[in-house]
RNA sequence: GGGCGAUUGGCUCAGCUGGUUAGAGCGCACGGUUCACAUCCGUGAGGUCACUGGUUCGAAUCCAGUAUCGCCCACCA
């Protein structure tokens, strides 16, 4: 005899769920099975790895939910599962963290050195990193843990030069000058996708230009005047453009004009780039600092003269300007030509300005030698994995937009002036010569000259984050090595994400993935949306709307706010997340609560072995949880949470909770009935009990777990398994059709009878009588058999079955039924009758016109048809009856 | 400038390949101190499914167009 567990009165979510966690810990229960049987369906993600510096946000929380959901089902299904997590070195997003740091302690990057800079990155890194791992843990995330990884540690650094190198070898590595994008603050190269285009008003100046006279001075009197909103990157024109067409400048094509300040002699050329109608039809250009003068540049064999330095300050080319920030050197360019007279205007002016996304500052385009990822034939095997159906994304509209990315693809440069990541290896020899190696102590020597090794110098950039976590699902397991665990696991089941990294990450994981191992790393790419907050805007931290999990869960439980965050959702849609959404997922936490304190509190005594024919309701919701059983397991299959989540929370309150515990309430206290007849019905819910508790313990891990423990030693035939997390997920039961419908039937009575109080008026306390008119015998005998649940449920006595002796005003599906009052309650419900007669009357006649009508009967299905038919005459059956 | 998505009761959202009287939660109204839960129970009101046209026996669902909102992509000074 084992003492009984009482459940405490409150969940306590904040005291239970991290002592959970330990138990699940210590059971190794998040570890893939020991031995698996071959063929063994296997479930595989890679855990999205979170940046090392960052703190939990709603994001993260939402990625746990959703995957923490799909593992702990097909863990539960006997699936051979892995789910691995990790974190992400974030080179630019560490280093601005990092450089804030350092600063408050006086120092910068450049007093430490790359050296001691590295080294206090790597002490920080001991500090920042448990931190987002714990607070997985605390949202309850069954991640294996000894397979922790990390996109710094020796296993991503070998993948990466060995991918490299692949990639070299293959000639998809190229090394040159070209204008990419520069962050003026974070002091590095980033990506287009990095960039983030904002909207702006700026100015547009209109410059005059003189003209160069035979002489080689400026002509006070004639000039060309030309647009720009940018008036500081003049010092770096090296030519003004017409269109070859346009008759204003004709004349000009050929001759020259002198740069103001710098005196620099540019040639006026014809290039059809330039729009007519914009500005004055004439463009200033400057290949250095503007992509298209870039190109057009290219074109004419221009000069290309960088003008500013790594921080945006005017370089020694600059002349009076030199060592002025950007904006100040504006300034003052536009003052002095205004001071000249060589301001013919400046107006207001939209346009689009990039930004760097990590740091906000608006970046420059920089001319500079880079190292170049050529992945056109990488994007067309990418693209063709998904266009074939080897790997699909879900919601499917996003193939379409990864399809339309991976056409329009620009090489990827992938060196970045950081310290802090994967250093390219790549060591150039005095006479040029490039040598790369995937041996970690570097080459021997030069591979075209033989130099020796002494002589070579290491190219100093490092990896794009991304080029790292590219090899994610597979520099995991083990790759380069053909390892068990490739073996075992790879590729990959699902790949789950916001859609905000689609380019990012996925698109890179799905080339690299095919480049290095010949085979797409997933079979499906799911993508959630984002999290807004209330209002439908964005969360952020100026706006103060931000929501932090880790404080909802202190608040309600991990639980509730999982629920809360999968309720509803649709994949690649954002979602609001609302206080009611949050409440709605505490409540819910609670009503399972209590339903199991009450299950686990109303145990018999002593459990006699039951006996008798299960009832009606008994019969009705091992029905209903067979359903919902077969309902949870094909949403979660076809990965839809939402429907899922729908399905359990309706099974678990609408039928366990309103219907059936209140019902079992009747028979438990039923004094006539035996032990035996009352211990039958006490491990049905017990039974259906644990049956919710398995279906909702992959969304609902904690609390469902702490329910499972107290009702194990109540009913341990109900609950086997000494833990949750490791039990087996049910298998449906056969549906109980008869026991369904004969439930339904009772239920409507019940409703019915409800309804009729409430609109009678009638006090709410008051027991009334209740005279039934059944359809027919069975009706009768059903009727007289749910006698005992009709009464307390309904609050309506006696029940007095009376074929005939009245007519009813309340038609239901067992017969019509009256309540019995006063003339004034009567009254009120002769009204009532007729306009349900209306009613009735109504959808019978639209019914008859259906069926009336040749078209549809002759080209609906006949199951249709068939339905109809049966409603039909349903509706004429309920008529009357009253 | 392209592309994508959304538009369903007061709010937040579900509605698969077209098939009963379009669902849920919150909110609202009314009634409830029954020993699981007021984080609850019961009953109810509330929707021309943005608009226009088309396909069909039948459209929230498919097609075309329009409007509004949002997002992504894009080198026009």
């Amino acid at each position: 005899m084992t003492t009984r567990r009482e459940l405490p009165p409150r969940y306590d979510a904040a005291a239970v769920e991290p002592a959970i966690y330990e138990r699940w810990v210590a059971a190794d229960a998040f570890a893939p099975v020991a031995d698996p049987a071959p063929g063994i369906e296997r479930f595989v993600i890679i855990q999205p790895p979170p940046n090392v510096t960052g703190a939990l946000h709603i994001g993260h929380a939402l990625v746990v939910t959703i995957e923490d959901t799909f593992i702990r089902y097909h863990r539960m299904r006997g699936h051979d599962t892995l789910w691995l997590p990790g974190v992400d070195h974030a080179s630019i997003g560490a280093q601005f963290v990092l450089d804030k740091i350092i600063a408050q302690e006086g120092e910068t990057r450049a007093s430490l050195g790359r050296e001691r800079y590295l080294e206090r990155m790597w002490r920080f890194m001991d500090e920042t990193r448990p931190i987002i791992g714990s607070q997985h843990r605390r949202l309850g995330a069954s991640l294996d843990w000894e397979r922790e990884r990390f996109t710094m540690d020796e296993g991503s650094a070998r993948a990466v030069r060995v991918a490299f190198k692949r990639l070299w070898d293959a000639g998809l590595v190229y090394r040159g000058e070209a204008l990419i994008t520069w962050c003026p603050r974070c002091r590095t190269t980033i990506s287009d996708l990095e960039t983030v285009h904002r909207d702006e008003i700026g100015t547009l100046w209109t410059i005059r230009y003189h003209l160069e006279r035979d002489d080689g001075t400026p002509d006070p009197g004639h000039w060309i005047s030309v647009a720009t909103t940018r008036p500081e990157t003049l010092l770096g024109d090296t030519a003004v453009a017409v269109h070859p067409d346009d008759e204003r400048y004709r004349e000009l094509v050929g001759r020259h004009a002198i740069l103001p300040f710098l005196g620099r002699r540019l040639p006026i050329l014809a290039d059809p780039y330039v729009d007519r109608a914009f500005g004055t039809g004439a463009v200033k250009i400057t290949p250095a600092h503007d992509p298209n003068d870039y190109e057009l540049g290219q074109r004419h064999d221009l000069p290309v003269i960088n003008v500013l330095d790594e921080e945006a300050h005017i370089n020694a080319e600059g002349g009076e300007f030199f060592r002025r920030d950007r904006y100040e050197a504006r300034e003052a360019i536009v003052d002095r030509l205004r001071e000249m007279g060589d301001l013919e205007g400046e107006q207001p002016h939209p346009m689009v300005v990039g930004h760097c996304e990590r740091c906000g500052t608006v970046v420059e385009p920089r001319i500079s030698e880079q190292w170049f990822i050529r992945v056109k034939p990488l994007a067309e095997r990418a693209q063709a994995s998904v266009r074939e159906g080897r790997t699909t994304i879900v919601p499917g509209h996003f193939e379409k937009v990864y399809a339309h990315w991976m056409e329009n693809i620009h090489d990827w440069a992938v060196g970045r002036q950081l310290w802090w990541g994967h250093r390219i290896p790549a060591w150039f020899c005095p006479d040029g010569h490039v040598t790369v190696t995937d041996v970690e102590a570097g080459p021997d020597a030069c591979a075209e000259c033989g130099r020796p090794a002494s002589e070579l110098r290491q190219e100093t950039d490092i990896f794009d984050t991304w080029f790292s976590s590219g090899l994610w699902p597979f520099s995991t397991l083990g790759w380069p090595d053909e390892t068990s665990d490739i073996a075992r696991f790879y590729p990959t089941s699902v790949m789950e994400t916001g859609y905000d990294i689609l380019f990012f990450w996925v698109a890179r994981m799905m080339m690299l993935g095919l480049f290095c191992t010949d085979v797409e790393p997933f079979r499906t790419v799911y993508l959630h949306g984002m999290i807004r907050a209330e209002g439908g805007v964005k969360m952020s931290k100026t706006k103060g709307n931000v929501v932090d999990p880790i404080g909802v869960i202190e608040e309600i439980g991990a639980d509730a706010l999982r629920y809360a965050l999968v309720a509803g959702i649709a994949p690649g849609t954002d979602q609001r997340l609302t206080q009611s959404k949050l409440d709605g997922g505490r409540n819910f936490t609670n009503k399972l609560w209590n339903a199991a304190r009450f299950v686990i509190g109303s145990r018999p005594e002593t459990l006699a072995e039951p006996v008798g024919e299960p009832t009606l309701p008994e019969r009705w919701i091992r029905s209903r949880l067979a359903e919902a059983t077969e309902r949870a397991t094909r949403a979660l299959d076809a990965l839809d949470l939402a429907t899922y989540a729908g399905v359990v929370y309706d099974v678990a309150w609408s039928d366990y909770c309103d219907w059936f515990l209140e019902i079992a309430k009747i028979d438990l206290r039923d004094t006539d009935a035996s032990e035996a007849e009352r211990a039958r019905t006490w491990i049905t819910a017990a039974e259906t009990l644990a049956g919710l508790l398995r279906l909702l313990h992959p969304l609902m891990p904690f609390v469902t777990e702490e329910i499972w423990e107290a009702l194990r030693d109540v009913a341990p035939d109900a609950a086997p398994e000494p833990l949750l997390v490791r039990a087996s997920w049910p298998s449906p039961d056969a549906r109980d059709v008869q026991a369904e419908a004969g439930f339904g039937e009772l239920s409507g009575l019940v409703r019915a009878a409800r309804n009729l109080r409430m609109e009678s008026g009638v006090a709410a306390g008051s027991w009334l009588p209740l005279a039934i008119a059944p359809r027919d015998a069975d009706a009768a005998a059903a009727i007289e058999a749910a006698r005992h649940y009709l009464e307390p449920l309904a609050r309506v006595r006696p029940i007095t079955v009376d074929l005939g002796a009245r007519s009813g005003v309340t038609a239901t599906a067992l017969g019509a039924i009256a309540l019995g009052t006063d003339a004034a309650v009567d009254e009120e419900r002769g009204r009532r009758r007729e306009a349900q007669r209306a009613e009735l009357q109504a959808g019978i006649e639209r019914l008859r016109a259906l069926l009336a009508n040749e078209s549809f009967v002759a080209r609906a299905p006949a199951a249709v048809v068939e339905k109809e038919r049966t409603r039909l005459a349903e509706l004429e059956s309920q008529l009357g009856q009253l």
